[in-house]
RNA sequence: GGGCCAAUAGCUCAAUCAGGUUGAGCGCCACUCUGAUAAGGUGGAGGUUCUCGGUUCAAAUCCGAGUUGGCCCA
């Protein structure tokens, strides 16, 4: 780029945005930004890697921003920032995305497909979402290695998850067990519990009494799930709860129920009894023990009747909720489960991974569990064992890809047990830093505390294989205890039978399910299960480092320096991290957690596809651009709290950056045309020639850079970047620049001027490179601009702004914080008192409240003369008064309050009442007693004096953050003097309108006609004629002929009637 | 059903930890300016600080119960 080039008129973020990207291509911007840092402290940033799942939403672009973000901050900083983008590709998701594809039903579709064709596909889907997805990345400016993401399908990243388990399996943390699981039917696999998602549905409710052997009545039970009757092996109750046996009475038959006592009016309701009798009392306790028939014994033959089956026991998980004695099936439920181990019943589970019950399920064989439902109630009821029967809307378990309704059945899986580790979880969570803390110390700390063991096997293709080979014949035994765990594909290579080269392998399940193992005359195969894909991202600390193949890199970087990522995470990739961190090296693998939000729509709702509010980036992009859109997310706090989107707010961001454009393109042409060397005129150079308003500006971006330095720290970006957009909109664009307009104008060269284009330029230069981490393509076509070929190929090579402690000047930041406060109260004043800036008031008085305010105000006197279009400008020093003024008082609550309790409020009101000559404490008392009726004694601390405004003249406090400091007087009183340049302004700004309406170049020459109506206003404008013609460059104020190049108008102004007429020179001479 | 977080102006948030007359920016309306112009300036309207109860002279702030939303778990 060309320095001080042509540039775009208005800020039009779409074609910038490509300039820029053609711009990054061509230098190579990315490559020669991560060169430069190259030599620097490494810093290991690892990227928490999206599930590929197709577009990026809004909550992954704010994720990705976050860590654009850290990663162009630490690399100006100097760091060598680890910057290898991850994807997520395994896992059932995309299955069933290719499922859907191919028209497949479920697994024996697979199974006629191929499995290594499925596999193809599965791999060739998930590429190509990859690259949507990486397309979406790109396109909002994220920097990250694109071309050489770590992939968890690839062979070396399925290795380092190989080696994990296989560490976590030398340290004994591997075992096989039955567990009950959660398992989707259709995809015939185990779910983990997050991925089993929960929502309403009708389901059957059912009250069953269970018969009991050798005593009169029933027990009854309550269930949603009808079918696992069939495997009910006991009946639960609560030790200490009261239980009643009732005769009960209906449609003239009675019969004795046992229920909780509590739960018994609600049972006799649902089961419409007309009557009954409480015949027995006892505790659960005093149950325990009771045998009963299996309601359905005749249609399953095979039901559980073993020594001590179908019997009464206490279990911890009984409530006093519907019945208060609960149906109990170890083949399903998990509780259930937990306790028949504990009692150490075998396991009964007559239904088959597809959700069909198996032939120990009697009559109902062949029978998928959830259409069985109706025929077991039927048979319930023909047994007579049906009390009542309805439905119920209760939130239940789906699968997270297909939405079918989960069962509870118990599988042989493989498990991590990191509840054998617990204790060096909760240790190692003490070894990272979070933001924000509560999120470690109250989300994160209970959830690891209640972790169960991580059931890490799922029965499916589409994942990285588990690397257990257990022996051919395992007859009765467990899997683990003969088990080879291989870690690496050498290891693999060296150990199977079959000759491969670890080199080339692909180690996906249809290549590695063919390879057997034998050793000492054991042969042994691999279990045909893959990783759950929680595992697959759990290694991505090394996984990302290309370990175990890369040792190298591992040794020098690891743990990871830094993770951003959602709150969900939690449960997910912080917790899996950990986990696997802890298994395998006993250490958590990351130092510092950064977790943000979600991205809410504009009401706070989540945004869905279902609900249609979703926004997609890209249409966010196309309206405000890229940068507004960053700055958008970039400016919501990071730490914990969702992120609402918004409109609204976008424009705002587009706005901060029209003006951050219009505040860089102003000085351009002049810069341009008074051939401004930057190089030459540097601030050093102009140094003795700084006035205090450009040391100013100097020392606010001082100020600037230190806050947001300090606020990056602690990942505030949202605090950064308010610093930053405060200190370009506020400061420079709308004090800064305002004031050193007129210096730019000046046709001279000037030591001023000079003086002014380097400040500016500097400024403008460092702004550029403080915006550039948060809106990448805007400031590096602003500092290409600016910098030309003297600068960097891109800003982003440019080193972090330190705090440079020449120009700091707080004393100075002060003094212009309350001159800007007197300069507004000023314009406030003028307002009240009717008079419009234009016109020149002869004085203004400022009366301070402090030596500062003084000090400043007589400092920079022209300056406020200036500003406020006065004549002159007079101080009243702190302590005199100025005579006319009346006084009340403000009370502060925290003196007041402690001294007069209950009276405060009403002493508080009074003293904001009261009406004083002269601010004195004893006026003060007297005017508050008086109006109270009593004596009110107060300390001086209790009160500050506040000046109030005489009717004929108008005057405005000023204040420092809420602190008043003194009134600003404006004397709007009218002169012959002020009334001419009053009016000779009205008749110049009204010429400058009509110039512009001809589409006149600023340098050109006209001819100008001026008759005003009234004469003695007439003679007044007369008097300012040289003035009229200097400011319009008017040759000659003669008639103006009507013509084609003449421009005629008549003005009301405040009701005096102004003809004018110009005509450009070069026309009329024509 | 349980845990964590949040709720203050139309919007985004500050003030909450250490209780003391609720503030800023944006938006809106009015006025104003017109040599940055899809800009700039001034003013105004807009709050039962989610609700109810408690502690206190005094509660947005502390405590309890609830409501709504988000995440996680069952």
């Amino acid at each position: 780029m060309s320095r001080f080039g042509e540039v775009d008129e208005g800020y039009d973020p779409q074609a910038l945005e490509r300039r820029v990207f053609e711009h990054w291509e061509a230098v190579d911007a990315y490559e020669q930004t991560r060169e430069r840092a190259a030599d620097g402290e490494p810093y290991f940033f690892v990227d928490g890697p999206p599930y590929t799942s197709g577009a990026a939403h809004m909550g992954t672009t704010w994720n990705k921003s976050l860590k654009d973000v850290y990663i162009r901050y630490l690399r100006m900083q100097g760091y060598d920032v680890t910057d290898r983008p991850g994807y997520d590709m395994h896992g059932l998701p995309i299955e069933t995305k290719v499922e859907e594809k191919l028209g497949f039903e479920n697994k024996k579709d697979i199974e006629a497909f191929g499995e290594e064709a499925f596999i193809d596909e599965c791999k060739a889907y998930a590429e190509e979402q990859l690259e949507a997805m990486r397309e979406d990345f790109e396109s909002f400016g994220v920097w990250m290695d694109w071309d050489d993401p770590y992939k968890t399908l690839n062979p070396e990243y399925m290795e380092a998850a190989w080696w994990g388990f296989a560490k976590a399996a030398e340290r004994g943390l591997v075992v096989q067990g039955k567990r009950s699981i959660s398992q989707c039917p259709r995809c015939e696999t185990g779910l983990a519990n997050n991925e089993v998602e929960y929502t309403d549905v009708e389901d059957p409710s059912i009250y069953v009494t269970f018969d009991l052997v050798d005593r009169e009545g029933a027990l009854v039970v309550w269930t949603t799930t009808p079918w696992t009757i069939p495997a009910n092996t006991f009946v639960a109750v609560a030790p200490d709860l009261e239980y009643v046996g009732v005769r009960a009475e209906r449609d003239g038959e009675s019969e004795v129920l046992y229920v909780a006592e509590a739960c018994l009016e609600e049972v006799l309701r649902e089961g419409r009894y007309d009557d009954y009798e409480v015949v027995d009392e006892r505790t659960g306790e005093e149950l325990v023990g009771w045998a009963y028939e299996h309601p359905l014994a005749d249609e399953v033959p095979d039901h559980p009747s073993h020594e001590g089956a179908l019997e009464v026991y206490t279990a911890d998980y009984v409530e006093t909720d519907r019945t208060g004695l609960v149906h109990s099936a170890p083949g399903h439920g998990e509780e259930d489960f937990e306790r028949g181990r504990e009692l150490g019943f075998p396991i009964f589970c007559p239904v088959d991974g597809d959700g069909v019950y198996t032939a120990e399920a009697g009559v109902y064989e062949g029978e998928f569990v959830k259409e069985a439902n109706e025929r077991i109630i039927d048979d319930l009821e023909t047994n007579g064992a049906l009390l009542a029967s309805g439905t119920v809307s209760h939130s239940y378990g789906h699968c997270w890809r297909c939405d079918r309704g989960i069962i509870q059945i118990v599988t042989d899986q493989w498990f991590i047990t990191v509840t054998d580790v617990k204790d060096d979880l909760l240790e190692n969570i003490e070894d990272s830093e979070w933001f924000p803390d509560w999120a470690r110390d109250n989300r994160f700390r209970d959830f690891v505390e209640e972790a169960p063991d991580w059931n890490v096997s799922r029965q499916r293709y589409w994942g990285i294989p588990i690397p257990i080979w257990t022996p051919e014949e395992t007859p009765d035994g467990r899997g683990d205890e003969d088990m080879i765990v291989v870690a690496t594909r050498e290891e693999l290579a060296e150990r199977v039978d079959q000759e491969i080269d670890p080199e080339t392998i692909d180690i996906h399940k249809d290549t590695v399910d063919d390879l057997t193992i034998t050793e000492d005359g054991v042969t042994y195969t691999r279990i045909p299960d893959v990783f759950d894909v929680w595992l697959d991202s759990s290694v991505a600390s090394w996984g990302t480092l290309d370990f175990p193949e890369d040792q190298e890199r591992f040794d020098e970087l690891w743990p990871a320096d830094l993770i951003i990522e959602a709150h969900d995470q939690t449960r997910g990739w912080f917790w899996s991290q950990l986990g696997m961190g802890t298994t395998a090296l006993g250490e958590v693998p990351y130092d510092t957690v950064v977790m943000h939000g979600h991205a809410l729509d504009e009401d706070g709702r989540k945004m869905s596809k279902s609900v249609g509010n979703v926004v997609e980036p890209h249409e966010a992009i196309d309206r405000h651009g890229a940068d507004a859109m960053r700055l958008f997310l970039l400016s919501a706090n990071p730490q914990g709290d969702d992120m609402r989107f918004s409109w609204e707010g976008m424009r705002t961001m587009e706005n901060h950056l029209r003006t951050l454009w219009n505040v860089f393109r102003f000085p351009l042409p002049y810069m341009r045309l008074d051939g401004f060397d930057p190089a030459e005129t540097t601030l050093e150079a102009v140094d003795d020639d700084l006035e205090r308003l450009d040391e100013w500006v100097l020392a606010r971006l001082q100020s600037t850079v230190e806050t947001m330095t300090d606020e990056l720290e602690v990942f505030r970006q949202d605090q950064a970047i308010e610093a930053l957009l405060s200190f370009i909109v506020d400061d420079v664009s709308r004090f800064y620049v305002q004031a050193v307009r007129e210096r730019m104008w000046e046709e001279t060269d000037s030591a001023s001027k000079r003086a002014a284009y380097a400040t500016l330029y500097h400024v403008l230069e460092r702004v550029t490179v403080l915006l550039a981490p948060f809106a990448p393509f805007v400031s590096e076509e602003i500092y290409g601009t600016l910098t030309g070929e003297d600068g960097h190929d891109t800003v982003h090579m440019s080193e972090w702004p330190a705090v440079e402690e020449y120009w700091v000047d707080e004393e100075l930041e002060t003094d212009v914080v309350a001159l800007r406060a007197i300069e507004e109260a000023g314009a406030h004043a003028r307002q009240q008192a009717g008079r419009k800036l234009r016109w020149p008031v002869p004085r203004v008085v400022v009366a301070a409240d402090d030596d500062d305010v003084a000090a400043a105000v007589e400092r920079h006197t022209d300056l406020l003369c200036e500003r406020l279009n006065a004549r002159e400008v007079e101080l009243v020093s702190p302590g005199d008064h100025w005579g006319e003024l009346d006084y009340s008082a403000n009370a502060d609550m925290s003196l007041l309050g402690p001294a007069f309790g209950g009276d405060a409020g009403r002493i508080m009101n009074a003293l904001n009442e009261a009406r004083i000559d002269d601010p004195t404490l004893e006026s003060l008392e007297r005017a508050v007693s008086e109006s109270l009726g009593e004596e009110i004694s107060l300390e001086s601390e209790m009160v500050s004096f506040v000046t109030e405004t005489p009717d004929d003249i108008a005057g405005t406090p000023f204040g420092v953050e809420g602190d008043d400091r003194g009134v600003v007087y404006v004397d709007a009183s009218l002169t012959d003097d002020i009334e001419s340049e009053g009016y000779a302004r009205e008749v110049i700004r009204r010429v400058q309108e009509m110039r512009k309406e001809l589409d006149l170049d600023v340098e050109e020459q006209i001819t100008l006609e001026v008759s005003v109506a009234d004469e003695r206003i007439a003679d007044l404008v007369a008097e300012r004629e040289d003035l009229i013609a200097d400011e319009v460059r008017a040759e000659a104020l003669t008639g103006v002929e009507d013509g084609d190049a003449s421009h005629r108008k008549t003005w009301d102004v405040d009701g005096v009637e102004i003809e004018l007429a110009i005509s450009p020179v070069s026309a009329s001479a024509a």
